[in-house]
DNA sequence: AGACTTCGTCGAAGCGCTTCGACGAAGCGG
DNA sequence: CCGCTTCGTCGAAGCGCTTCGACGAAGTCT
C-alpha cells in the first residue's frame, strides 16, 4: 500500500501539497497538480480511509440505521436504500447500512459514540422512540424517517399519509363505493405507538368522515391468517362492504384469499387499494392490486440530502418534509357492482 | 468528547495502561483495572474507532456487500443478515453492509482500498464475477456466499442445491409424482450465468433420471406474468404432470394464479413445491406452500466465522461448505389424485 | 543465593493523514 | 517603486490511539 508519504516522495513535492492536490482545500499549480496526480496513477495510490477520518475529524460516512426483522424488506426499502446510496455518493459520501436490531440500544450508543459515523439516518421511527434519544445524546447528525410524536426540533422525512390516504378514498368514492373499511397494522403494532398506522387511521377517519361516509378500521396481525380474520371481522361489521383499503403488505394476500374463499371476485364484487405497496408486489397478485406506490427512492435522496447539506453546510436548520404516495391504478379496483344500494347478506354472489 | 488522554490523567497512569486496560494485549493489575475503568465511567469514554484502526492496522468492520435491486429482499436475505450481525457482534467486529449496486466495480475498488474494511462477505455471487477479481487484487479477505466457477482458491458458503433439489424431487416422488415441472429463473438469468440457477438445473436433471423419470425444466421470468407464462408451457410441454418445483419466489404467485385460472386445485389436481423459500413467502400463499426452506441464518453465521477466524486466527485456511435447504411441508403439496397413470387433456377437472 | 523469567507499568515512536503558520514569489494599486 | 494582498508550497504539529522496548519488582528454579 503506498502512502502519501510515497506519493510526495515521488513527484518531488512535499506531503502537504500532496493533500491539497487530494482535498482541494488550497489551491495548487496545474502543473504541480499534474506531477502528484501521475505519481498517484503510478503508484496506484489510494489514500486511507481511517488517517483521514482521524486527522480531518470526519469520516464521510453516512449510516442508514435499518432494523431487519423476520419479514425481509420491500421493494420500498430497497428503492430507498438505493435512492440513499446514490444521493450520498454525489455528495462525496459512503453510505452504510448498519442492521441494528430492536433491543440493543447499547449498540447503537456505541456506535455512534465512537465517531465512526458522520450523521446517521434513523428507519422505522416510532412515535416514542428512544433510538432518537440515544443518537442525540450521541450528538450525531440525524434524519428520522418517519416522525416522533414531538417533531418540533428534529429534522425528517415521511410519507404524507393524511394526503396518501385521502387520494386511496377519493379513488375509491370516485367509483362508487360507499362502504369502505381500513385494514390496518395489528393492534399490538398500533398500541406500540407506529406512526404509519396510527396517522393512517386518523386520516381514513377524517377522509370518510369528509366524504359524509362511515369509517370502519380492522386492525390485521401482518400474516395472511390475519387478514383472512380481517376480512371476516370487516364483513361483520360492514356487510355491505364493496371495497377494502389496507396498508398491510402481508395481510393484503390473506384478504385476497378469503375473498375468493368467499366466492368473491376482484373487483368486481369487492374492490381493493393496498397502501404503500411497491409495483412488484402489486403485481404478485392476481388481479394485480391498484396501489398507493410509497416514493421509497425520492425519500432516500432526500432525507440524505438534508443531512449532507446539515454536515457540509454553516447552516444547520432542520428539515421537515412530507412525500405522498401516488396512486396507481392496476386491476383491483373497479365501480362497484351494486353502487350504493342496501343488500342482503354478506358473500352469496354469483361468483366470478 | 473525553479522550483516553484525559482517563490516563484522571487515574493517575500512563495513556498506554489505559490502551492495556482496553485490549487487554498486556496483564495488568486489579487494583488498576479498577482505578481507569471508574475514570471511564466518570468521563464517559468511547475510544475513538478512526484513531484505534489507524493505530491497530484492523478497522473491526466487516462489509456485507448486498447488490439491491428493486424486487428487495427476501426473509432469507434478513435472516442472513442477523444471523451474520450477530456471529460479528460475538467476534467483535462490527458488521455494515454496503448496497453496492452491479455497474460500479470502481466504487467497490475504492472501498476495498481505503482499508475500512478487515473483511469482506459478498452477496449473489456470480459464476464469473468480476467483483471478486476487484476485491482480491485489493487484498481483503474474503468470502462469497454463492460460488464462482472456479471454486479452487476461494472461501465460500452456499446452498447445497444438489442435495435441497433430490431432497424435493424425493419428496414429491415419495408421494406418486412422476411428470414433475422443474420452473427456474429466466433464461437471461441462466446465460448470465448465475450459479443457483444453473446448480438446480443439473441437480433437477440428474435427480429426475435417477428415479427413471423425464426432466422438464422450464425458465421463468421473474414476475407474476413470467409464472403463468412457464405454466402454460409446462402444460404443453407435459400435458400430464402432476408437480411442479419452482426456485422463482415471483414467478411462483402467477403459477399459483394460473393453475387457479384453469380450475386446477393446489394440491389435489398439482402439488407445488418452492425452493429457496423463506416461511414468511411460503405463508403468503393460499394454501400455504410446502417449501424448502433456505438455511438464512446459519449461513450468515458461518460466513462471518470463516471470516473472523481468518482474520483473527493465524492459519488462514480457506473455508468451504453447504448446506441444504429444509423441507417444510404445508399445504401445497399431496398425493396426485390420478398417480402415474395417463390421462386425457390439460385442464379439465371437477375444481377445487 | 544467583540467574532467569514473568508481571505491571511507563514513555516514546509511530499509524497516514489534515491543517496551520510561515514564507518567497508574484501581482497590484497608488 | 513600495507596501500589501494573493498564490503556491513547505515543514511541523497534531488527530487519538496501539505497540514496542525498557525497567524495577517479584517470583521461580536449582
Amino acid at each position: 500500500m503506498a502512502t502519501m508519504h510515497d506519493v510526495a516522495r515521488l513527484a518531488h513535492v512535499s506531503v502537504s501539497t500532496v493533500s491539497y492536490v487530494l482535498t482541494g482545500a488550497r489551491p495548487i499549480s496545474q502543473a504541480t497538480r499534474n506531477k502528484v496526480l501521475a505519481a498517484m496513477a503510478q503508484l496506484d495510490y489510494q489514500p486511507n480511509a481511517m488517517a483521514r477520518g482521524l486527522a480531518s475529524r470526519r469520516s464521510r460516512i453516512l449510516g442508514l440505521l435499518m432494523p431487519m426483522d423476520e419479514r425481509g424488506l420491500g421493494a420500498t426499502e430497497t428503492a430507498f436504500v438505493t435512492g440513499a446510496a446514490a444521493a450520498a455518493s454525489v455528495a462525496g459520501y459512503h453510505l452504510v447500512l448498519s442492521p441494528v436490531g430492536g433491543g440493543n440500544l447499547d449498540d447503537l450508543r456505541r456506535l455512534a459514540s465512537q465517531r465512526m459515523l458522520d450523521g446517521v439516518v434513523l428507519m422505522e421511527v416510532q412515535l416514542a422512540d428512544e433510538r432518537v434519544t440515544v443518537l442525540q445524546e450521541a450528538g450525531v447528525p440525524l434524519v428520522l424517517i418517519g416522525r416522533t410524536a414531538d417533531t418540533s426540533t428534529l429534522s425528517y422525512v415521511d410519507i404524507d399519509f393524511d394526503q396518501t390516504v385521502r387520494d386511496a378514498v377519493a379513488h375509491l368514492v370516485g367509483l362508487g363505493h360507499r362502504q369502505i373499511v381500513y385494514v390496518n397494522h395489528s393492534a399490538a403494532t398500533l398500541a406500540s405507538g407506529y406512526g404509519p398506522a396510527l396517522r393512517t387511521r386518523d386520516a381514513f377517519t377524517s377522509a370518510m368522515t369528509g366524504h359524509g361516509l362511515d369509517p370502519v378500521m380492522i386492525a390485521a396481525e401482518d400474516s395472511a391468517a390475519g387478514g383472512r380474520a380481517a376480512l371476516a371481522a370487516a364483513f361483520a361489521q360492514a356487510p355491505e362492504l364493496t371495497a377494502v383499503l389496507a396498508m398491510n403488505e402481508t395481510a393484503i394476500f390473506g384478504i385476497l384469499g378469503e375473498l375468493t374463499g368467499r366466492g368473491l371476485s376482484v373487483p368486481d364484487d369487492v374492490s381493493v387499494v393496498s397502501m404503500v405497496t411497491s409495483p412488484q408486489v402489486a403485481e404478485l397478485a392476481t388481479p394485480a392490486l391498484t396501489a398507493m406506490t410509497s416514493p421509497g427512492s425520492a425519500l432516500g435522496r432526500i432525507a440524505i440530502e438534508a443531512l449532507t447539506r446539515h454536515l457540509d453546510g454553516p447552516a444547520d436548520l432542520r428539515h421537515q418534509q412530507l412525500l405522498p404516495c401516488t396512486l396507481e391504478i392496476r386491476g383491483s379496483t373497479a365501480a362497484p357492482r351494486r353502487p350504493a344500494l342496501a343488500t342482503s347478506g354478506p358473500a352469496s354472489n354469483d361468483g366470478g
